[in-house]
DNA sequence: CTCTGTGCAAAGTGTTTGCACGTTG
DNA sequence: CAACGTGCAAACACTTTGCACAGAG
């Protein structure tokens, strides 16, 4: 229970509201020094932390990779590229999966859902039928991210 | 690529077969040590990262958990208890996603989906049902899991 | 025989934590 | 002024890796 609003919960939660990135750690740390560069890595985890219980933030684990925070609760979808590994946000019309699953498996409970695609995003793809161009071999798809999300 | 099938991964790939855990690595590891009791984990951890990459084991993220892995790769759901963190696999005839997500989104190339409940296991749920009865302050819902899992 | 895979131990990476001090309410 | 939160650095858990040797094909 977060019972202090400072300055350095402040300025990490906006972080990561006005990033589009679902960003790590890492990253929100780098953006959050530029307010407050004495900040501790120590300190945006133990926020981060404390956001997510509070239900401010929802984190996204992938196999291998950091922890992502995820800022907008609403119901929206997820895609990951398997290129880049970048997430985007999806805003699918889906039938209603909590209430299918419910009405199939009465006696578990059921409280949420995660739906995440895999796919190529569209930088990637392009990336990709320029590679296939004799003359397209300038960029790198691993390279180009959102507003770019660490090395 | 895996070019050789050697005792150790033979053993590693039939104790994830044989198992409905999703387990993570440490507890492969203590299962084959019983086999091959001189195998290192370093072993364990790249004959898995091997296994993934030959598209015979799914790798499943958690927040703050080690990587579990899933060797049913038939399109089952997953429902994880929001008490003890047990994965449990589900049957349901939902909705094709990926085709309605696809014609929602051409533009995409999307190549697959991943859909996670979460909820309260029935274990965990009877639990609780023994928790609120003055009587039964005797089972410790953690502790009761899938063949168990870990500490 | 050759070359992939193994065991071991050390190194890496992302994350957590103990402690003394600063700051919020 | 009493907690609560912070900075710092050390500790942690999980995973990866370099190397010399073993064993599969």
């Amino acid at each position: 229970m977060i019972k202090r609003l400072t300055r350095q919960r402040r300025a990490i939660l906006e972080v990561v509201r006005s990033s589009s990135n679902h960003p790590d750690a890492a990253w929100i740390y780098e953006q959050v020094r530029k307010k407050l560069p004495s900040i501790s890595l120590g300190t945006v985890y133990r926020t981060l932390d404390a956001l997510v219980a509070e239900g401010l933030l929802q984190p996204l684990a992938r196999p291998g990779q950091p922890l992502r925070y995820e800022a907008h609760l609403d119901g929206h979808f997820h895609m990951v590229c398997s290129r880049c590994g970048n997430y985007y946000d999806l805003s699918s019309n889906l039938p209603d999966l909590l209430s299918l699953a419910r009405s199939q498996h009465p006696e578990l409970e059921l409280q949420g859902v995660t739906v995440e695609f895999s796919g190529i995003c569209p930088r990637c793809k392009e990336a990709e039928a320029l590679a296939a161009h004799p003359l397209g071999q300038l960029s790198d798809p691993l390279a180009a991210g959102e507003p770019k999300l660490r090395g």
